[in-house]
DNA sequence: ATGAAAAGGCAACATAGTTGCAAAATCTTA
DNA sequence: TAAGATTTTGCAACTATGTTGCCTTTTCAT
C-alpha cells in the first residue's frame, strides 16, 4: 500500500468532513474510509463489525446519523427489514439528498448496489394521489455472481 | 352490525384459512380480520396494539409469519425501516407471492396502500445484472390528506 | 497553549424479534 | 362425539437493535 495513496485519501476524508462542518475524528474517518474502500452498500451491522471492537455501537449509531444529516449517505429500503447505507455522489452533500437512482439487491451474495446511472422511472399514480419521492429496489442477480 | 353479514365475513374467513392449510384459531381470525376491515396496511405494531392484549406478541409474529408464507399477506419495504403487511388479491393464495403492484406511503397521516393497479415498471439494468423482482415504494400525500 | 464546544464511551433503558418447551386448542377418524 | 394425533399458543428466557443522559475526552478556534 502506497503511502502517498493512502494521504490522498485520508487528506480527501477530512476536506469532506470539514466541508461538512463535522470534525475530524477518528472514528468518523474510520467509518468513511470502510465506505470509500468499497463498491457497495453497508448496514450498520457490517459497519460495527468492520469498524472492529475499537468503537463503541452508540458512536456508529450517531455517526451514521450524522452522515446521513449531511448528505454524505443515504438510506436504502430493503425487504428484509435491515436498512443499508451508501455514499452519495457529491451533489447531495448540500444539505438535503436528491438521489434518483435505482438499488440492487443481490440474492445471492446479498450485497447492494447504488445504480447510479438508472434514475427512477416516473410513476404515474391514481387521481388523488401526489408522488413525492419515489424508491425502486430491484432484487436479482449481481454481475459478479452471474456464473 | 348486522348479524348477517358478520357471519358472512366469519365464513370468508374461516374458508380462506382453510383453503390455505392453516387451521381456524381465535388470533388467525382476529388478526384476519383486522385485515378486511382496513384498507391500508398494517405494521406488526398496529396489529399487536389493535389485537389487544388478547394476544401474545409470539402468536402475532408466528400468525404473520404464517400468513406470508401461505400468500394471505405480503410484505411492503418502507424507508423507515418498519415492514408493513397487506392483504394479497386472492392470486396470491397459491403458496408464492406475484404481485407487482406499486406502494404508496403518505407522509402525512403514515398510512401505506397497495396500488393494486399501477404495475411496476420495467427496469432497464446495467450490463450484468438481471432482475427477479422490483419493489416500488412511492411516498407523497394520498388522497384523503390531500387539501 | 487554553478554554469552549463537540463528540465519544459507558451504563441503563426501551423496543423488536427469536427459540424451546409444556399446556391448550384444533383437527381427524373411527 | 370421543379419543388421540397434530398444531398452535403462551410463557420465559434470550439475542439483537436502537435510544438517552451524563460525564470524560477530543477537537477546534483563538
Ligand atoms: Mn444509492
Ligand atoms: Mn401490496
Ligand atoms: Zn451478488
Ligand atoms: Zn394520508
Amino acid at each position: 500500500m502506497p503511502k502517498q495513496a493512502t494521504q490522498d485519501i485520508e487528506t480527501r476524508i477530512a476536506a469532506l468532513l470539514k466541508r461538512c462542518d463535522l470534525s475530524v475524528t477518528e472514528s468518523r474517518r474510520k467509518i468513511l474510509h470502510l465506505f470509500l474502500e468499497q463498491p457497495g452498500a453497508l448496514a450498520h451491522g457490517d459497519i460495527e463489525r468492520k469498524a472492529g471492537e475499537k468503537f463503541d455501537r452508540v458512536t456508529v449509531y450517531r455517526t451514521l446519523q450524522a452522515f446521513v444529516e449531511k448528505g454524505i449517505i443515504h438510506t436504502i429500503p430493503t425487504a428484509d427489514n435491515s436498512i443499508r447505507y451508501a455514499l452519495c455522489k457529491d451533489e447531495c452533500s448540500g444539505g438535503h439528498h436528491h438521489d434518483h437512482h435505482v438499488h440492487f439487491v443481490c440474492s445471492q451474495c446479498d450485497n447492494t448496489y447504488c445504480l447510479d446511472d438508472v434514475v427512477t422511472p416516473d410513476i404515474k399514480l391514481p387521481k388523488g394521489y401526489q408522488a413525492e419521492h419515489v424508491e425502486v429496489v430491484v432484487e436479482g442477480v449481481c454481475k459478479n455472481c452471474k456464473g
